[in-house]
DNA sequence: CTTGGAGTGTCAACAAGGCTGACTTAATGT
DNA sequence: ACATTAAGTCAGCCTTGTTGACACTCCAAG
């Protein structure tokens, strides 16, 4: 067989892949820390960062549609979703073409909020970022993007085609 | 103010930064998806994997250190532990030098199903080395380092001193 | 116009895996 | 001898995930 097609030559040892697999897990704690502890002082948890995101990032988002997004039973999202409206951070308004569905916004508070969380994340991904340079952060996306099957990179594409 | 130093005139919009973190977080599940399905199957979860995964990494390790390296309660590891040591996945050594310490092994079952888990991501990884490059790898490594704080990087660097 | 099905919300019950606080036991070091 | 450290345990709490069952509203097709 000789060299398989596209290898490129990587010389990847299973260490080197595990190195790989352990840096993702750090990163993504240390990605996800600051926000945490910002959220604990609200008695709000990780969840609820998720579908503020989510909802800023879509407003008029449906109910079904942030199930998708977020992978989790109704009754999961529900609960949060009940919370953060009832705190006055989300709104729901129900859909004007089909009644049944629930368009969900951030309300000025919850804007705030949600400003407040990914302020932390954008400050580290920014200092990152120029630590790393730029040819650094476009192999980084490269190897996110690939990292993700069908599924997940389908919803992940999702969020850029309206903006 | 003009430019700022350091910068090497990164054209980053908050978007763009909103993308990456975005990326991590479905990438992450990516990862995530295999192990979990076959951790399922065993009435395992996340954590038992945790556990595993750096007890193999560093075998002998003591539950202190442990500890340190995921950074949850003694209480919550504990659990954890207890159920994976009953089920004959790991094994605790009473400490030669001091007898108050215990040594973390994996048994003969307990690598069995760290490599059955680690396949799955690391032919994941592969894969998605192949995709991206060797350079987009790189990258990719460069940018998580620079992502983890302080504290995470002494403790992912801890992992290869010894290897 | 009725009826099936989709979208939503809710109740109840359960499990994993975090947490705190309090405590025991054994071994170590001063 | 005594304080400290490593480990383990008990009890209780929270968040966030899960199933299953059910009600309500509304749309669309027969």
């Amino acid at each position: 067989m000789g060299e398989p097609i596209g290898s490129e030559r990587l010389f990847l040892t299973d260490e080197q892949i595990r190195q790989g697999i352990e840096a993702m897990y750090f990163a993504y704690r240390g990605l996800t820390n600051e926000p945490d502890q910002i959220l604990a002082t609200l008695a709000y948890g990780r969840a609820h960062h998720r579908a503020i995101h989510f909802i800023n990032r879509a407003p008029g988002t449906t109910v079904t549609n942030l199930l998708e997004m977020l992978g989790v039973t109704k009754q999961s999202l529900n609960r949060v979703l009940r919370t953060l409206i009832e705190d006055g951070l989300v709104e729901s308004r129900v859909g004007k073409v089909d009644k049944r569905e629930r368009n969900l916004y951030l309300t000025e508070e919850g804007v705030a909020l949600e400003a407040r969380l990914s302020d932390a994340q954008r400050t580290r991904m920014r200092a990152t970022y120029r630590e790393a340079g730029p040819e650094a952060v476009a192999g980084f996306r490269r190897v996110l993007e690939a990292m993700m099957d069908n599924e997940l990179h389908r919803k992940y594409m999702s969020l850029r085609e309206t903006n």
